[in-house]
DNA sequence: CCGACTTTGTGAACAAATGAACGAGGCCGG
DNA sequence: CCGGCCTCGTTCATTTGTTCACAAAGTCGG
């Protein structure tokens, strides 16, 4: 068990909001005063001025009663909270389009996300460079995960191939999983996935846009759905 | 009023799940069966199979009891329901790396959307092509808009200029926007906005990643969390 | 035509998440 | 030191979503 107070159960959709304000307290980091009301932090991340104050009463986060939170412990706070207090070592598989255009954002080094190795099936890519990384074959994903400690695994392989890899993530060790693939893929309980599917959301759109369009008068859609 | 039995409230969850159906009857349609339990489309979608009858059930879909559900008519169904009966024209805002990777990738054109126009506020980049498309100014985005009937707009630029281009957009007559910009924007109630983060999602891997190896035997994360 | 067997559709219990409301606790001006 | 003001932390009612469990409705073999 941890000595931190924060082994009380956080919700799944607190969690989800945490980088959000992670972000928001980014941006007001230093410019700005050293404190934030949950007022403004709710309008930065686009939510509820309640949800913000009960997402951070759940790891005791003690704001100050008619001032706000000091934006500096709040970040410390968060940060630990997610597990970014180190950098996270990550294996991207996949170097098509999708998976090159990861291995050069810069989004991802800059957030504690270091791209430690990248692997590939097709032998005309394993040695070539990325953002100056190597690829390596798919058969060394072992390896690698076990000497750089990876312990997260983006996958943008076609579809066809993301159940495969997933199952050589999972051998290897991986224990969380970032998957791009147009593909429901199926891993063991301890291992957790998330899914992210452009088509998917671009499908949502299309279905409330089409609700717009049928229904002459009645508008509203959604709103931020992360 | 639509003549469809579809007017009934869909819930936001099950309208988030039903590209994964389609997606998952797309797969097995013509290859196997003609027709599809509850139970086998809820494996492949990867969810209880009770929640996929419930969902179908909202746009009175009809399955045969003691049979399972017609694919071609459910997938015909499907596809009304999101509004796939036409093409969606889109507008990518960004051509920076992940930009191009859009621009770049199939499963866009494949399903149905099509990369109408694509825009960007670096003259160097303007009247250059991306697969295929000529890159143009960001100030003439209301004609391209207005010219090829885009209603739907994909933001893939820098956090700092997101907030600008939603604005131009929704100016434009842009009712729906896919933004992967790192930053929350605000638009009218009457447009939909669907968020894609890829730094917070690994946030939220870490998270539970970091909870893991906290405390020693306790595992579970979550599972294929949309 | 009947009875066994499947699988849907849905009512109801349960669980999670939200948002409003308000008390408690802390600052500040006088 | 005190009263007014601000903002957090928490409780509660409501809404939304999930899951179970079972009757209804259909197929199929004989």
């Amino acid at each position: 068990m941890g000595r931190t107070p924060s082994t009380r159960e956080i919700p799944e959709a607190t969690v989800a909001r945490l980088p959000v304000y992670l972000r928001a307290l980014q941006e007001v980091a230093g410019a700005e005063l050293a404190t934030i009301s949950s007022e403004r932090l709710a309008e930065m991340a686009g939510v509820n001025a309640a949800k913000v104050r009960k997402d951070l009463s759940y790891f005791g986060s003690y704001g100050t009663r008619g001032v706000g939170y000091d934006v500096e412990y709040l970040l410390f706070q968060i940060r630990r909270e997610l597990g970014l207090t180190h950098d996270w070592p990550c294996v991207i598989a996949g170097l098509g389009n999708l998976g090159q255009a990861l291995a050069n954002y810069g989004g991802f080094q800059d957030r504690g996300f270091v791209v430690a190795a990248l692997i590939d099936s097709d032998p005309a890519k394993v040695g070539t460079k990325v953002n100056g990384v190597v690829v390596c074959h798919v058969d060394d994903l072992a390896d690698l995960v076990a000497d750089r400690a990876i312990s997260i695994g983006v996958i943008a392989t076609p579809g066809a191939a993301a159940q495969e890899v997933a199952d050589r993530m999972v051998a290897a060790g991986i224990t969380s999983i970032l998957n791009f693939a147009p593909t429901v893929i199926t891993v063991p309980d301890e291992v957790s996935v998330r899914k992210v599917d452009l088509a998917v959301e671009l499908q949502i759109l299309s279905f409330y846009n089409e609700r717009r369009s049928g229904q002459t008068g009645g508008p509203s859609g959604l709103e931020n759905a992360g």
